[in-house]
DNA sequence: TGTACATCAGTGAACGCGCGTTCACTGATGTAC
DNA sequence: TGTACATCAGTGAACGCGCGTTCACTGATGTAC
């Protein structure tokens, strides 16, 4: 049991390394008033307990750092979302369900979400350009979920994929919301479960063709120069 | 003709007051880089050309600042809006014309929706407020015209308030990529509008009792703890 | 198994700089009488 | 109409401080032979 390289998490019961100290002290600072961009060196080494220019030596760059962060969020969520959804066997109760998790999740990594949702917006195109991968990946699994349960028949890939892009990002946006506001959390859990209801419902019932949906969707969208 | 106060905007053809110069400094800072509480005092001072001090002439503090551009935000927006609106005779043709004028809107003033949805996930809780009341008030009034033009019949009042808002919030949120890729315009406008029809026709047909809705929408919600 | 060397996380001191903020001042405009 | 005073936006110098970054160093661990 030799002790190689040791990038990534801990090896054995060794405490967090200063790699791991400092992404989590960014965190920390970021979730509680700050966009990651302007944290400051030193006061990141003072949070994680460390000498200021110790971050020198794992980061290049508070936007390096930035993005190291933005990788690990991305596999922190990613991989309990599928398994999450996989949980998910009756269809009827996909949507609250899901919604349900994603927002037991959010409750158990706030300093995540909220960090995420404001960098999304926030002041670095790399940065942003990250999570929006990260998150265009969680759609992708959503709209894959749903060909394979069937969950919305008739409903094109193409469309199916916009509308998986659209619920994950409104969904990611709620948690704010629900982590913000703990004594209106059943009434947000419904307002996003019936968004979601109403679009797919719309979705289906516009390309099905129903009568309902000539009245709204079937004018020509002019070029915008 | 004697000058009296004189706060707000400018008396005759003087030239922006110091006041005015510093608020589109703090805009023209934002929407390139930063978020607005990261702004410098001095930078601001040097970008509008006066003295770093002056700043404490006008405002307490960065927050003050920030509180001051976004009032002045929301007037610049909302007015318009209710204007545009209004100039819409066929309800046919509402979602595309609408999204496109606000699109249009956007390529005309793009720092302040830059700067706009940036802080509407910022740090400061005051901003975020007061941009929500903003997007809110126009959710309110999109609600009270789709009431009055008859645009979504059957639809209840407070369904119809909520839906708004999401529609609000996700055209707001459109205008950042319709500014930022230039190239994919006209796909991105039929997105939108694609999905705000799809929404106001799923939530009709659920109201409405079809069947395809009763698929997806009746299960029971859970409360959360 | 031992030894010599390389690598690497972390340290502490030191640097120069730009920052926020205060102060006393100026000059223009408004107001009272 | 004139004069004396008050108000207020803007100035320039000065302060002390915390910041980012560099440097030379240490001590622990990994690697070659």
């Amino acid at each position: 049991m030799s002790k190689h390289k040791d990038i990534g998490p801990q090896d054995e019961a060794a405490g967090p390394t200063g790699r791991e100290k400092l992404l989590s002290a960014a965190l920390k600072l970021a979730a509680k008033s700050r966009n990651l961009s302007t944290i400051g060196v030193r006061e990141l080494g003072r949070e994680a307990g460390l000498n200021p220019n110790t971050f020198y030596r794992h980061f290049t760059d508070l936007d390096d750092l930035s993005m190291a962060l933005i990788d690990q969020l991305g596999k922190e969520l990613r991989v309990p979302l599928q398994a999450l959804r996989r949980s998910i066997v009756s269809r009827e109760e996909n949507a609250v369900r899901t919604v349900e998790l994603v927002f037991d999740f959010a409750k158990d990594h706030p300093d995540v979400f909220i960090v995420g949702v404001r960098e999304l917006y926030g002041a670095s195109p790399r940065v942003r350009e990250a999570l929006r991968r990260t998150i265009g990946e969680v759609a992708g699994d959503l709209a894959e979920d749903m060909r394979v349960m069937q969950i919305t028949p008739g409903l094109d890939d193409k469309t199916a994929r916009e509308l998986a892009e659209v619920v994950a990002v409104q969904t990611f946006h709620s948690t704010l919301d629900y982590l913000e506001h703990p004594d209106q959390r059943s009434e947000i859990l419904r307002r996003v479960v019936q968004f979601i209801n109403a679009l797919f419902v719309g979705a289906m019932a516009i390309q099905a063709g129903l009568p309902l949906a000539t009245m709204v969707s079937t004018q020509k969208l002019k070029k915008p120069d």
